[in-house]
DNA sequence: TAAAATCTGTTGAATTTTCAACAAAACGGA
DNA sequence: TCCGTTTTGTTGAAAATTCAACAGATTTTA
């Protein structure tokens, strides 16, 4: 367990947790990590939601497929961060949506039980911990909320460029790259794909973007 | 305070919480209710985002404002819910959304600091407020892959659908009123409201469903 | 009660997206 | 390196949304 400790460190989760006490911490929650090829189901929909993920790496998506197999991208999961965490907190029967490695994975699995639920061990830490799930989630609503500002745009071009100009602020630079391929972004943006192609063509040819594969300028 | 107690025992915020100890807890916790008009706004986008809202009597709406005036509708709040609690947990220094009252409403305000931050009085129910502001975020994120799941269809006809599907859900019953007007349910859904009309014609023409003002019925 | 304000449904034109199909480019594996 | 697969850009036609304008209905206010 000892050589995640330094992503594990970045997780939310573990905040204010110290050193000496995330291995035995880890024991006690029966943390176990697990690995995913390329495309590979880590939860699918409808399965029990009781595990929490953490993406030690590689990265992830969370995605819905409608009854039609239109797929939405709600979110990309990168290395420190968690999924899954809003429906095992709020003790739903079932997963909602799907998360899929978008590359090799190594994730960690918690049963959130051991962490809501305070275990015969009666460790201190579990005050801590649902602090920093509280947190986590209060953060997780406020990428929603960015996403839906995004998402609200009525065209193709004001979704792309909202989302751009989202991405260059949390980078804190005006080149980038997403983490998305052009079919995937256009499922976040929810946006047909090869009306999305065509309009960061013309963006192009108007000279407010640069853009190759997944890295973009803002001119 | 003790007039407004019959709603707040359905507040998720004071889950577990004793009768006893809730008066205690709220002088404790600084809370003090406000009253508002109809259309008058409880936050503004912009203003310090420290207080958790709790809604006592009327609904109130949560709603994102563009740089162009197009109005997003993200939530209608109804009595004993919460509003702004990710922003107060989060800590982040402004409301990116505004907050409106959507009739007259009276509203209860604790600043999330009382909660987060343990007082001198070292009470012994911070613990199990955050936990219960846990499970609440835990809930309102679930929601917004409800709202996202919704508002990631193309077309008006299956927005409107898989949301009226999904308020039928809740109801329990095919015939339910909706908290919009014919505006916000376009803001909410993220359409034309001319277009929006339109649609809900063609369905009543179908015999898809029923409708008059707020009320709809699924045949 | 009457007048004013707001809300709703309807229309047609303009804009935009979606869809399907295809070819070029990029990628991955043998 | 070559071949098969995947990704990307391009196109045109069909479908849907948006927009502006207006009239009737409803609600609110004076």
């Amino acid at each position: 367990m000892k050589k995640y400790f330094k992503i594990l460190r970045k997780c939310p989760l573990f905040d204010q947790i110290t050193d000496d006490n995330l291995l035995r911490m880890l024991v006690c929650l029966g943390a176990r990590v697990e690995t995913f090829e390329k495309k590979y189901t880590i939860f699918a929909e409808g399965a029990p939601a009781n595990h929490i993920g953490i993406v030690l790496s590689g990265s992830a998506q969370i995605i819905q497929v409608d009854y039609f197999g239109n797929r939405s991208i709600l979110n990309s999961i990168e290395p420190a961060q968690m999924f899954a965490e809003a429906f095992a907190c709020a003790e739903v029967r079932s997963m909602p949506v799907s998360v899929i490695a978008n590359e090799p994975c190594e994730v960690m699995l918690i049963d959130c039980r051991h962490i809501l639920h305070t275990c015969s061990n009666n460790c201190e830490f579990h005050q801590q911990l649902i602090f920093n799930l509280m947190k986590d989630l209060a953060t997780k609503t406020i990428m929603f909320h960015q996403r839906i500002e995004i998402t609200s745009k009525r065209t193709t071009r004001e979704k792309l460029m909202a989302y751009l100009l989202l991405q260059a602020k949390k980078s804190g630079s005006n080149s980038f790259d997403v983490p998305f391929d052009r079919q995937e972004l256009a499922d976040y943006l929810e946006v047909d794909r090869s009306g999305l192609s065509a309009e960061i063509g013309k963006m192009k040819k108007e000279g407010l973007i640069d853009n190759s594969k997944k890295h973009f300028v803002l001119l």
